[in-house]
DNA sequence: TTTCAAGGCCAC
DNA sequence: GTGGCCTTGAAA
């Protein structure tokens, strides 16, 4: 679980006074493990002071100790990570901004702020309103007389936050480990160290042993002249520079391909398969998907590692390594991240550009291949930019490794000197100085010695390459030191990190899982297929202008082109003064270069394929063209009816949102069907990066009106995403229940465990709902924060339903009908004997029924009610996971916006359909479960307030499946 | 030999 | 800075 959470998690209960005759059974376990029994219950301090005294149960202490050990107060505080991923991917929120309503309800749902200088504040140590929060100056203690329960739960409490302050400890270390990977990354497995000479290089020494072919460094004579210092693996016997890259590239793949899932699952985790693959790539990814800058986590765009890695990441392995890497492409590739700091959008190159002057020698340049060209903005070999303490004789990892580490760790720097001296951490950076408010790159060199060295050198290095190149005009305190509110949604997150090709993923992603709906894209191929054979003229991607031609990897007018194309070789910098969503279309272009290069990247251009050796002519190697989305055979744009990006066949994107087009346009089930059916789910197996296409084009075509009716097939495959999203049983269910009624264990870290375990599904579960993308992380984090309790509720009583066992009880009157009370009483009461049962064994003392139902038995009482209601109706899992994501959109706070709105009534239909197909004879079904949701909400607050949110649990203790 | 996607040029 | 047009040259 641990190693499985990439966030804080802070569980507290309340220390209000609950006057719990079972937390006073807690309290007894309390004291008896305190050895304070007498005392206890009726002298706070003293308990406090007690309680200081022991470091495994950190009561209510002394204020000291609570400054120290942050001892709890109400609310179960969550950190919610943002979309990996993303991606991937998504905006994020630090609740130091929310309204104290949240902590109210009992949860917080907050980001992970791990590079927080101060991460034990950040994670509430502070005390506001008797709530913890994460405001560093607020250390008042809350009620300094704690009822006995609150004793209790503040003991538990206080445990939860010294195992959440471990864990970020552990965090703390991981983040340690996320950057040393980097370097070991660098030191021992991609960069082995380079030959005195390249004649050495068959007898140098594999540097990873465990791979095969040994690998060896040496540089690689690049083709061009003067021939450019490139280092890459060769085996040792290699001698043809092809064969070199080949491997290399093989291996590469291979290594990626290793860490994939790590990095598509856990940040965390891949920086630790990174570290043990030692993909640099991977490892840089990694950092950036799990740390923050003061919160935020940037967004990596662009890069050939970094699509390399994504590639592997999305489980595309079929996507092919570089056969060949001529020395054009294994050079540098450059990568931006994009993100949103201080209110501005803005973007930061990963190496920037460096100003050769009469570079006629490319030893002492150590800008390579670049032609003799004078003052021509250009951007060095990546070794030279990140890497300024290498020396002569040591070795420089890998270009686009150290590329896209260069780009994390300057991100991360500059987050962690965020209100500091941010120049004096940039001095830090490697090949980085501040002179005179702006950057320079120090001259460095990396020349590997012998005649065929030299390379990395800065050169004549100035201040900017371009225009607005990365460290002239960029007042990077003001940009990244702010308080930093999110990234771009997770939507562009996971297009612009993952910037995929899909080149070999099915070219046409088949709705149904069995392919039963493949007629309506095979249609939609020929219908493009006979639309390529007019000739019509091609239609810009990126602003609807005439197209001339594949540019770049996707289908450009001549604008676009050149505009990515210097935005590319000058390492532009743009900033958006808007939201970053400015629309791009021939006319408005040129109003926001911002968005018009995001647009580029989200579209699928490819940085690699500027050539930074700027020579005409040709066609890049395969490596780069491997990346397009769009190959060589250009598509003409479809007939009327269809949009633009969907004419080529060989690119996934276009053929699918052609697929969803066509089939919006048919305007029947069945091709409402083929969009929704697995569609979005396969796809976001094969190719995650596509998904975000197919969520808008996909809600484009079902939300056009809100009054919309859907057909049965597309209800029932939006449903089935629904279903396939929910872990029902993980969700509604605790793992080691067993262990739980153990005694003898530590029930605080048990109780602890079962908040983290809320959190942690919930969080998931909010992850991969079909909507995620659509609202920014915020909202789900808002959503999370007032509804936990309420899907908690719902989820278990959805679950004992369904699968618990369907009792019967003798609840049939005189008449032999059926008396809903009395079986709603046998049911409270054979609930009420289930906990009675777990908690004696979970106290190892027995609890009288008195003590329960005084103490748990309305809340019981609600919630046995919402089950048996479940029960009687027969709930479907398909009506569940509607109503799941119903109750979580209702906000009864009137702060409904009309996107929630949207999605709610969305499936509010979905659900109306489903009930009224699957249920014809039952017309007042979809009123009766809507009609329960206020119970659910009614008993959800009873269990709110009562703060035993493992009572459900413990209710679904006896259902094993 | 043809194709076509690179970069370059230069008027705007 | 933009974008239309041209040149270039590797791949087909």
């Amino acid at each position: 679980m641990t190693q499985t959470l990439d966030k804080t998690r802070i569980m507290t209960l309340t220390s209000t006074p609950c006057d719990l005759s079972t937390m006073s059974l807690f309290q007894d376990l309390k004291l008896k493990r305190r050895k304070i029994d007498s005392r206890c219950s009726s002298d706070g301090e003293s308990i406090a002071d007690t309680s200081t005294s022991s470091p495994d149960v950190a009561g209510p202490a002394s204020p000291s100790s609570r400054m120290d050990r942050s001892v709890p107060s109400p609310g179960l505080i969550i950190s919610m990570d943002r979309m990996a991923s993303s991606p991937e991917c998504g905006s994020m929120t630090t609740d130091s901004g929310q309204d104290p309503n949240d902590v109210g309800e009992g949860v917080k749902v907050k980001e992970e702020m791990l590079d927080d200088p101060q991460p034990k504040d950040a994670i509430g140590t502070g005390y506001e309103n008797g709530t913890v929060t994460a405001d560093n100056n607020k250390t008042e203690p809350p009620s300094p007389s704690p009822s006995p329960s609150a004793v209790v739960t503040a003991a538990l409490a206080a445990a939860a936050t010294a195992a959440a302050q471990q864990e970020q400890q552990q965090q703390r270390r991981e983040s340690v480990v996320m950057t040393s990977p980097l370097s070991c990354v660098v030191k021992s497995a991609t960069t082995p160290p380079p030959p005195s000479h390249p004649s050495q290089s068959s007898s140098s020494s594999s540097s990873t042993s465990s791979l095969s072919p040994p690998l060896t460094w040496t540089t690689v004579t690049a083709q061009t002249n003067p021939p450019p210092p490139l280092r890459c693996y060769t085996p040792s016997s290699a001698t043809d520079s092809m064969s070199v890259t080949q491997q290399y590239q093989q291996r590469r793949q291979s290594v990626v391909t290793s860490v994939s899932s790590a990095f598509w699952n856990s940040g965390a985790q891949t920086s630790a398969a990174s570290t043990a693959t030692g993909n640099a790539s991977a490892a840089a990814a990694s950092v950036l998907s799990v740390c923050r800058i003061n919160g935020v986590r940037p967004e990596l765009i662009g890069g050939a590692g970094f699509a390399t890695t994504a590639a592997a990441a999305t489980g595309n392995t079929d996507m092919k390594p570089p056969a060949a890497i001529p020395p054009r492409t294994t050079r540098s590739a450059p990568t931006v991240i994009m993100g949103e700091a201080g209110g501005v959008r803005t973007m930061i190159w990963s190496s920037p550009p460096c100003t050769v002057e009469q570079s006629t020698s490319p030893a002492s340049t150590g800008c390579g291949s670049v032609p003799s060209t004078v003052s021509t903005p250009y951007w060095s070999n990546a070794a030279t930019w990140s890497s300024n303490t290498s020396s002569a004789s040591s070795p420089s990892p890998s270009p686009s490794a150290v590329s896209e580490e260069s780009a994390a760790h300057l991100l991360l720097n500059l987050g962690v000197a965020a209100g500091h001296d941010v120049a004096s951490v940039i001095s830090h950076m490697p090949g980085l100085r501040p002179i005179g408010g702006q950057l320079q790159q120090q001259q460095t060199s990396v020349a590997s010695g012998g005649n065929g060295g030299g390379g990395g050198g800065g050169g004549n290095v100035t201040g900017g390459g371009g225009q607005q190149s990365f460290h002239v005009p960029l007042n990077m305190e003001r940009l990244w030191a702010g308080d930093l509110s999110q990234l771009p949604v997770a939507a562009t997150h996971q297009m612009h990190a993952l910037n995929l090709t899909a080149n070999t993923g099915p070219e046409w992603p088949m709705a149904g899982s069995n392919g039963e709906n493949k007629s309506a894209p095979v249609n939609a191929y020929h219908q493009m297929e006979e639309a390529d054979e007019q000739e019509q003229p091609m239609v810009c991607m990126i602003c609807d202008d005439r197209a001339t031609g594949l540019h770049y990897g996707i289908i450009t007018c001549e604008g676009c082109k050149g505009f990515f194309k210097r935005t590319v070789q000058n390492r532009r910098i743009y900033t958006c003064i808007a939201e970053g969503t400015c629309e791009i279309t021939k006319a408005q272009r040129n109003r926001c270069q911002y968005c018009r290069f995001k647009k580029c990247i989200g579209q699928g251009m490819v940085l690699q394929a500027v050539r930074e050796d700027r020579m005409p002519g040709g066609r890049n190697s395969g490596a780069v063209y491997n990346l397009y989305k769009v190959k060589y055979k250009k598509k003409r744009p479809p007939k009327n009816g269809q949009v633009k990006m969907e004419k080529s066949v060989t690119c996934t994107t276009a053929s699918t949102m052609t697929t969803m087009k066509t089939e919006n346009q048919d305007n029947n089930s069945s091709s409402m069907s083929t969009l929704v059916n697995g569609t979005i789910l396969k796809t976001a197996l094969t190719n995650p990066s596509e998904v975000v296409y197919l969520r808008q084009r996909l809600d484009n075509a079902v939300s056009s009106s809100r009054d919309r009716t859907f057909s049965i097939e597309a209800t029932i495959n939006m449903i089935k995403n629904l279903v396939d999203c929910d872990e029902f049983q993980d969700i509604a269910t605790l793992r080691n229940m067993e262990d739980l009624l153990e005694h003898n264990s530590d029930l605080s870290a048990k109780l602890m465990q079962i908040g983290d375990s809320i959190v942690y599904k919930l969080v998931q579960w909010t992850k991969r709902l079909p909507f995620y993308l659509e609202l920014p992380v915020e909202v789900h984090t808002r959503l999370l924060t007032h509804k936990w309790h309420e899907l908690l509720v719902l989820t278990t009583s959805a679950y004992q339903a369904i699968h618990g066992p369907q009792k019967i009880w003798n609840s049939t009157n005189i008449n032999g009908d059926r008396n809903e009370d009395s079986e709603f009483h046998q049911e409270v009461s054979h609930n009420l004997c289930i906990l009675q049962n777990c908690l004696s064994s979970m106290m190892g003392k027995p609890i009288t029924m008195d003590q329960l139902r005084q103490d748990v038995g309305v809340m019981v009482e609600k919630i046995t009610h919402v089950t048996l209601m479940f029960r009687r109706v027969k709930l479907r899992m398909e009506e569940y996971v509607c109503l799941k994501v119903i109750i979580m959109l209702t906000q009864n706070n009137g702060n409904t916006t009309s996107e929630l709105e949207t999605i709610q009534e969305r499936y509010t239909s979905c659900l109306k359909t489903y009930v009224e197909h699957t249920f014809p004879m039952q017309p007042n079904r979809l009123q009766d479960l809507l009609h329960r949701l206020p119970e659910i909400q009614s008993a959800a607050s009873l269990l709110l307030e009562s703060k035993m949110f493992y009572v459900p649990f413990l209710l679904n203790s006896t259902i094993r499946s």
